[in-house]
DNA sequence: ACCTGAACACCGTTCAAGT
DNA sequence: ACCTGAACACCGTTCAAGT
């Protein structure tokens, strides 16, 4: 399976992000990997801007599937939960460039599509939480506004990491302890030593 | 009181911030403000990133004054708490830019005193947590890492509405009313009609 | 349909020079 | 001590031209 060259461009964005965060991302560093000229992509995107944003797309189609295989794979919607939360924090810490344009980038151009792919991810992630509601396990009050209390705590947690906000003196746990913290309060103060299904992710 | 070069330009490069967000912080813009070439700031600062620091340490203290007016204002540490979150929450949705080079911005070259600032206003907002404990209005468990989960989720819900993730079509509430549902939740389901100070930020 | 090379306007930074 | 103007390397984008 050979990518098309639009898809090469794709590809070596998100290795340049990786590697060297946003501003390594230039059309004449992307161009040199592909090994076409620096203004080549103006074939296949209208700017640097879109092209960033067929990374987000691509990125945020794999974070549904992760949430959706960890929705299938445990039967307990709790290590669901769990199981999608270390999915996405393993996502930050790995790819900080690539999360911080998902999930913080104002400049990230955001066309109907982009943000269809960021609201489906949204979607299988609240499912999740629906479900912790029914078995007990999250508090019953209203669903879409619960997964907003922990979509941003998880968030803010992950932001407050890879932008180093965390590792100053100020004696914070991991990114997963403070998750794992919301969840155990959320519960009621029930801590567990509960343990999720490790996440797999199909992210190069 | 009139204000040295080197404040002029902290000054200049703040409402550059909130005018038009990091991109419009060029140092041709910020000398053409201040009168100055564009050069002229090298004399001050080691450059762009440090003159963006500065600008960081100032509004770090202003939210630390901040988060003390709240807790010296308010004989009840929850009104203190939600006060404090107030403050915040209205910093980050007035000043997008300051905000996010403040929490965000993991180019924001933090030496030793700008980490101190950054570490102070933690302080003052953690006291105020502690303060809650004390009065039972949050559960008893290590401070600083529930400082950690409210901090995360303040800054996960201001930072998706102000890089507009929020704004989508997936029916989050206001960034006010995620922090309300959290700190109702934290106190084992008490949903209140709770209104906390109204915050004053001496912020121009 | 896809790509190239030159060119343009803009930027941060450096440096020699001025007061 | 503080500032200026020219210059440099780099960038996104545009455009005429090639196949």
């Amino acid at each position: 399976m050979i990518e098309t060259t639009k898809q090469q461009l794709v590809s070596a964005a998100s290795r340049l992000l990786d590697a060297g965060g946003q501003e390594a991302v230039t059309l004449r560093a992307v161009g040199e990997r592909v090994g076409v000229s620096h203004n080549a992509p103006y074939r296949h995107f209208s700017g640097r801007g879109a092209l960033l944003g067929a990374v987000a797309k691509r990125d945020f189609n794999m974070l549904k599937q992760a949430f959706d295989d960890q929705n299938s794979a445990n039967d307990s919607p709790e290590a669901a939960l769990r199981g999608s939360a270390a999915a996405l924090i393993a996502y930050g810490i790995e790819h900080k460039a690539r999360y911080r344009l998902l999930f913080s980038d104002p400049q990230l151009p955001s066309d109907a599509i982009l943000k269809e792919a960021a609201f489906d991810s949204f979607k299988a992630f609240s499912g999740i939480v629906a479900r912790c509601q029914q078995h007990g396990a999250l508090p019953d009050v209203d669903t879409v506004s619960l997964t907003g209390v922990i979509y941003a705590t998880i968030h803010g947690a992950i932001d407050l990491e890879i932008s180093g906000r965390a590792s100053g003196a100020k004696g914070l746990g991991s990114v997963e302890a403070t998750a794992s913290l919301l969840f155990d309060l959320l519960r009621n103060h029930g801590a567990t030593g509960y343990s999720a299904t490790r996440p797999t992710l199909a992210i190069e």
